[in-house]
DNA sequence: CGTATCCCGGATATCTATTATCCGCGATGT
DNA sequence: ACATCGCGGATAATAGATATCCGGGATACG
């Protein structure tokens, strides 16, 4: 079980444009080689935030990205759910349902307790993303370097 | 970002030799005829949890497996760490010290907050299933499903 | 003591999802 | 009109999950 880079590359990137004045976008490349990621794969993930409502793109000369809420309103959750998509990390099977010890299809109306018990530990985990918001994570990081974000961000846009 | 099927299937292996009666082994194909399951691929799973000290494997004719401890002295995350292991799904790879926004090393001894955040989330899943143990899960089964297990069980091992 | 049974660990093959790149299309601002 | 930039599809390469097989060692039974 390992979750997609892409979730730390959307997370760092929404950070960042919560960083940016919030009339001008930012170019795909700028973000790609602020963090040093690939152009080319940077940009599918980008487009899931867009998909997703995070984001908000322009397109054309003097485009890129920007935030579609303030940062306030965006949750980790939002982000993860983007890139990794809403569905439980566990896939119940039904395996009760096969082999010699098959129960009958009239006892499983219910799901299976193990099944409400990933799934109750999946919507803790969720529960936890959403209680973070991309401004709290602005706010965490250390001191002078939302300073030289703005400064380095203010340079590539000119 | 997926679990293995493995846990599914550890998880019910595990109950249903909480259903066993304790002085007799059961043998891996008869775990995995119940459930409909690849038998030398379970076997790969089932030794995972034998090395995680969840299940105790005899060798030998009339051998098999049997819990190792008490089901009320398993929890779920005992299960589900022997197979997906104990490592956060979230591997943070440094970027906020790459590209051309790198951070210097010396503001990076504390973890960054997108981190921080994830391994929150990651210890609110996993103190979600450790709150319950394969005891609670047995108790959760169908009415008749126990009475059932038992005589399967009891006629493949006699 | 010999033999059959059963689990362990390594080697191997297949399949799927992730990672990564490229290119044509449409939209936008000068 | 033209250059810039994001969108979406097609396509590889890589890693991890899935699945199987076989030799080795341990144990119970005759």
């Amino acid at each position: 079980m390992k979750l997609s880079q892409g979730v730390e590359w959307g997370l760092h990137c929404t950070s960042l444009l919560a960083q940016a004045p919030a009339d001008r976008p930012i170019r795909r490349d700028v973000l790609a080689g602020h963090y040093g990621l690939p152009d080319a794969y940077l940009a599918k993930h980008l487009q899931a935030l867009t998909r997703a409502g995070v984001l908000h793109a322009l397109p054309g000369p003097r485009g890129g990205y920007r935030l579609a809420r303030s940062p306030e309103r965006i949750t980790v959750l939002d982000v993860v759910e983007a890139i990794e998509g809403s569905t439980s990390a566990f896939v119940c099977q039904e395996i009760r349902q096969r082999g010699t010890g098959a129960v009958s299809p009239d006892q499983c109306s219910n799901p299976c307790a193990i099944r409400s018990v990933m799934d109750q530990a999946d919507a803790a985990w969720r529960d936890s993303l959403r209680g973070v918001t991309v401004a709290d994570l602005v706010d965490r990081l250390p001191p002078g370097v939302r300073e030289r974000n703005a400064d380095l961000l203010a340079a590539a846009g000119g």
